[in-house]
DNA sequence: CGCGCTCCTGACCAAGGAGGTCAGGAAAGT
DNA sequence: ACTTTCCTGACCTCCTTGGTCAGGAGCGCG
């Protein structure tokens, strides 16, 4: 239930690609933009490259550039390239597990955890985060000033607690 | 973005906890009711127990039982008990991150994406999963037939993938 | 009281992942 | 040729995961 620095700093290297405009970017730039170890980075952007999510030129003037348009790669794509599969449980994908007895219905809760995270993760793209201007769904959601508080607050509450 | 072996099994003795209606269940009978190694159990629920999920009695007649009604708690309350926060990056909580010049957007999917944890995680109590009536939310997300897939087909997609 | 039952706790362990670093090779340009 | 930059595998340390083992401490009952 939490996000690798590998998978923060993929996504931070793809939205740099997105966000410049010239030909490719080499990799010491986008760790120097995003304060990322550079021998770290390149390992990234190699299973980037494997997954078909970026393309690289080796040489004077090489480096990286997206393989599709900004606004077609969802960040989804690049936390699956580097960390496999969103929301798998015991190492296995939720439709897949046997409950047993009382604890039939969680499987449903696994697979409805699974969706939410989908319904964020492969809708927002590249192309957004540059702009700045997200998708509606994760305006609502960050909108609550409980999104922001680190432990959220009971329903009940209303200002009893800290 | 996964869940772990510990958290499902704690997801799942609740459960167990939550459907008994007699006293004190024994460790002994949760492991057996859900295939959980009893020892491995064990710890987990001493953590539950520190977490003031559940409480115990040793001694003959002893065993474990829920410290509050199963319909005030919730999964979200269990995972946190053995996982700790939900939807950490980089091991701190996301709205505390600096993004510097092109992924300042960044924190806001993170924020978005623990919001969208909780929107389910916070809702389902122990007392659904027993009764097997999980909330609108939940019925919602997992209505969509793309959700039981395991790798989701893009938008665009209709017909052309396997 | 004594004794069995059950939880409680800490120590340990093997395997793997996280988060890197290092050294060298292979293509591209000039 | 020579530099630049990506490419790749090996290696490293620390921590987590998913457990097991051995023993101690409290509870109830005869």
């Amino acid at each position: 239930m939490r996000v690798s620095a590998k998978a923060d700093y993929a996504v931070r290297a793809a939205v740099e690609l997105a966000a410049a405009e010239e030909g490719p970017i080499k990799g010491e730039r986008l760790a120097n933009a995003q304060d990322i170890p550079l021998q770290f980075l390149e390992h990234i952007l190699l299973e980037l490259k494997h997954h078909g999510i970026v393309r690289a030129r080796r040489g004077a003037k090489g480096g990286y550039w997206l393989a599709r348009p900004a606004n077609e790669v969802t960040i989804a794509d690049v936390v699956r390239a580097v960390e496999g599969p969103i929301a798998d449980v015991q190492s296995t994908p939720p439709e897949a597990i046997e409950y047993r007895g009382n604890s039939e219905s969680l499987r449903d809760v696994w697979v409805a955890v699974r969706a939410s995270l989908r319904s964020v993760l492969e809708v927002v793209t590249l192309a957004d985060l540059v702009s700045g201007e997200l998708p509606p769904i994760v305006a609502e959601l960050t909108a609550s000033p409980d999104a922001w508080l680190t432990s959220a607050a009971t329903k009940e509450m209303t200002a009893k607690d800290s």
